[in-house]
DNA sequence: CATATTTGGTACTGATCGGTAACAATGGTC
DNA sequence: GACCATTGTTACCGATCAGTACCAAATATG
């Protein structure tokens, strides 16, 4: 068995269900591996959480960095934010980051330097974003870019949130278009 | 040792930690009483949690209700809403009921449905409060009533959540007053 | 071929979980 | 005093947890 097709295992129960729900013993029973078999690949369940949230963040949150970096403008930019949130089939059970996050006091010291270099990291992509619109003159409001980026950042964690909660599609898109209707000073456009 | 006693101290352990983190031990440990007491009274743990609920909302959430009841205007309620959940010393924990619903999965039934119970009585203060706005002309936006609930709902479980978190008042009430400024209609409009 | 190291497994440790059986003390009722 | 229901206790149950000691096959290296 392959370490990074245990991993990907251990990602996906993680991601599916609640990172708090999946012991190290369901995971080997799901990989079919025994425990000191995994204990010898990840050292701890630490060092599994992290390795798991690191696989995640290199294939998953580099998307939404991608998303933000190719936007044209910024509505569109957001748009487009809010099409992959709420409607994306990989997204359906939630974020793995936020979860892990959720749960931070239950995280071993790797997994949680892990959550927060990944919260820095995701910070400053939602920061650099709306600073580059604001430079551009898209984005005028007394808003600072600082409170702009922790507001976007936490109300796509939000909608991740409502999502794992099993809220359907459209519903989590009418909130988030709610939620980020204050970043265009025009009214926004009805739900299609 | 009185039953109301015990249920407060469960109350609060729920309440300052996470309730998946409390065992059925460590509550009888902090009341001073035996397991088989407390199952005498409480019947399972489930039935203590469901108990520690209910007592939460009565003793909490109708606060909420009397804020949104009472206001004058949209403007001054959401503000004093706002006050509330960013600043109210008890709720540093964050929101007991917040806490439950999200680990939703993990509770029994009498626990669930207490929860969903308590989840359609705040929907139903909600939307009266934005219903009354509405009828009175204060609240015009397209928005309507019951998307407008749900969303001010979840937006102030998001706000408890990052209490919970250990995020400073400020930076609470400063995500809290962009997110509700989708009810003011008079927003500045810097441009088109 | 012989040796050493890695890779796999079985089966355990001690701790904690929710829940309960069995017993002792108490207190009211006649 | 005799009786009985309630309240409290200690000490256990089986299950599950994270983590590990120990063995067995395989594989690489000389």
């Amino acid at each position: 068995m392959d370490n990074t097709a245990v991993l990907d295992i251990a990602m996906n129960a993680y991601w599916q269900a609640d990172p708090v729900d999946i012991s190290v013993n369901k995971i080997c029973q799901l990989a079919g591996i025994s425990k000191p078999s995994l204990y010898r690949t990840f050292g701890s369940e630490d060092g599994l959480k992290s390795a798991a949230l690191d696989r995640y963040a290199a294939q998953v949150l580099s998307q939404i960095s991608a998303i933000l970096l190719q936007g044209a403008n910024l509505r569109d930019t957001l748009d487009a934010l809010i099409e992959f949130t709420s409607t994306d089939p990989r997204m359906t059970t939630g974020c793995l980051f936020y979860k892990m996050r959720s749960g931070k006091h239950r995280l071993g010291p790797k997994a949680l330097a892990k959550v927060d270099q990944i919260d820095a990291v995701a910070r400053a992509v939602y920061g650099s974003f709306l600073q580059a619109r604001r430079d551009a003159g898209d984005w005028p409001g007394p808003v600072s870019v600082e409170l702009g980026a922790k507001y976007l950042s936490e109300q796509i964690a939000l909608a991740f949130t409502h999502r794992a909660s099993g809220l359907d599609t459209s519903a989590v898109r009418q909130m988030l278009d709610l939620s980020l209707s204050i970043f265009q000073p025009v009214a926004s456009k009805p739900q299609s």
